[in-house]
RNA sequence: GCAGGUGUCGCCAAGUGGUUAAGGCUCCGGUUUGUGGUACCGGCACUCGUGGGUUCAAGUCCCAUCAUCUGCCCCA
């Protein structure tokens, strides 16, 4: 039998009606606040992301999906949404239509990885960008629209963690400074550390052997490194965050996968035990670079990401729309009725058995499906035309009604 | 990419080398025609993830492969 490939899912059931909800959630959040739904292409060229994510990350090093087509050009399933974004930014001058651009997408992401909990081939994230903003009240709109995202889902147990990498001089002072203090005990910490120093000296921070932990907590520390211009926008980040009531923690271990990104940094992640070690749900961050590296203009931009799957793991259920079941000895007769319910109802599914079978066994699906309403329908009642209508849950019926009436007591 | 666990019907699950692969749940049909999840009857794995091998004999042993889970790396 064919399968699914290893990585990806089959989204249905409940979980697709908590995807929904997921979905609506999001979009009704940046629709209040100005933002405008950009799609892209699923896949880009090759050098796009070798480019924006960095050579030295491990996405562009060993995740990325990458495959020749017919002419011999190399492409790649996206890895994640900013590159492609900021490439439509670019390449359409969205720069003209004014400043900042606010900007949010949905969709399937690809990395080759191994598949875990809260972790797959193909998982889907939904993004939002603001490109062409320096001022750190667009980070303090971006972060707070992802805590009220959280929020409006009902979501408790997540905890916002920020941090600064400064500006990008703040940055290479720190990383100059940070690899004197590592090369002192290089000996000493683990293979991933040694191989850490060379590529990304930053990463070795966040490393999980408790050993290297206690070399690395007398290490400098990048706030102490941020340049004047750095500190002075990482205070307004931090009042402003307070002024807004967003409880924050700072983790200056907090240094993100991905190359591009300058200042402040941030990821909500969840107590939750059910992401087993897949804590991070939401995480983004300001790349001032990115635009300019890409050929753009000279434009500082924020945003963030969160995996659908993630979240999704988080909701237990979600409410599901009430059903009507059309009980009737006529089928033909039956879709006439749900098609005009349908127009004439609101919020309810109304659905009807399409074969001949037995009232019985007509009565026993719908509750059996577990539907709110019955409505008797049959030979019966269409001579009368007056209906008889059961609430199934609450096991009261309801007896010679008139269509107006059937329609008030949905 | 590395280390370890697991794989028998849609779901749970017995089976530990020997004739026709338990059982439960779900599902489908019926118990003569318009009202409740009950009860009863019947149906649902020529096959044990897949492919090889050992053996007179394999779901049961061996190898490989695939999938899945856990940890690491890393990430949403």
């Amino acid at each position: 039998m064919v399968k699914a490939p290893r990585g990806t899912q089959d989204i249905f059931g409940n979980s697709s009606a908590i995807w929904q909800r997921i979905e609506a959630t999001a979009i009704k959040l940046f629709n209040e606040a100005g933002f405008q739904e950009i799609r892209t292409p699923i896949f880009e060229s090759s050098e796009l992301f070798s480019r924006a994510v960095g050579e030295s990350s491990d996405i562009v090093n060993k995740e990325m999906y990458t495959f020749n087509d017919r002419s011999e050009r190399s492409l790649t399933l996206r890895p994640e949404g900013t590159a492609g974004v900021v490439r439509a930014f670019i390449e359409n001058s969205f720069d003209r239509e004014g400043l900042p651009a606010k900007l949010w997408y949905r969709g399937p992401m690809f990395r080759y990885e191994r598949p875990q909990t809260g972790r797959y081939r193909q998982f889907h994230q939904i993004g939002i960008e603001a490109i062409g903003a320096k001022a750190p009240y667009i980070d303090l709109e971006i972060i707070k629209l992802g805590v009220n995202f959280i929020q409006d889902l009902g979501l408790t147990n997540l905890t916002l963690h920020i941090n600064s990498l400064g500006n990008s001089s703040s940055r290479e002072n720190y990383i100059a400074a940070l690899k004197v203090f590592l090369k002192e005990s290089l000996e000493h910490v683990c293979e991933d550390c040694q191989r850490r120093y060379e590529q990304n000296p930053l990463r070795c921070l966040d490393c999980k052997v408790p050993e290297d932990q206690k070399i690395y907590q007398n290490a400098p520390t990048i706030i102490k490194y941020l340049d004047e211009e750095s500190q002075k926008i990482w205070q307004e980040t931090q009042n402003g965050l307070t002024e807004l009531g967003i409880k924050y923690q700072i983790d200056e271990k907090l240094v993100r996968g991905l190359d591009y990104y300058t200042h402040v940094v941030f990821e909500l992640k969840t107590k939750s035990e059910k992401l087993a070690g897949q804590n991070t749900v939401l995480a983004g961050g300001r790349y001032d670079n990115l635009v300019k590296n890409l050929g753009g203009g000279d434009y500082a931009s924020v945003g963030w990401a969160l995996g659908i799957e993630r979240i999704a793991t988080l909701i237990e259920e979600t409410h599901q729309i009430s059903k009507l079941y059309i009980i009737s000895d006529s089928p033909i007769e039956a879709l006439k009725l749900a098609d005009k319910l349908r127009l004439e109802t609101k919020k309810i599914a109304i659905e009807l058995a399409y074969e001949e079978t037995k009232f019985k066994k007509q009565l026993e699906k719908a509750i059996k499906r577990d539907y709110q309403w019955a409505l008797f329908y049959l030979s019966e009642e269409r001579n009368s035309g007056l209906f008889k209508l059961k609430n199934l849950r609450e096991n009261k019926e309801y007896d010679k009604l008139d269509y107006s009436q059937v329609l008030e007591l949905l």
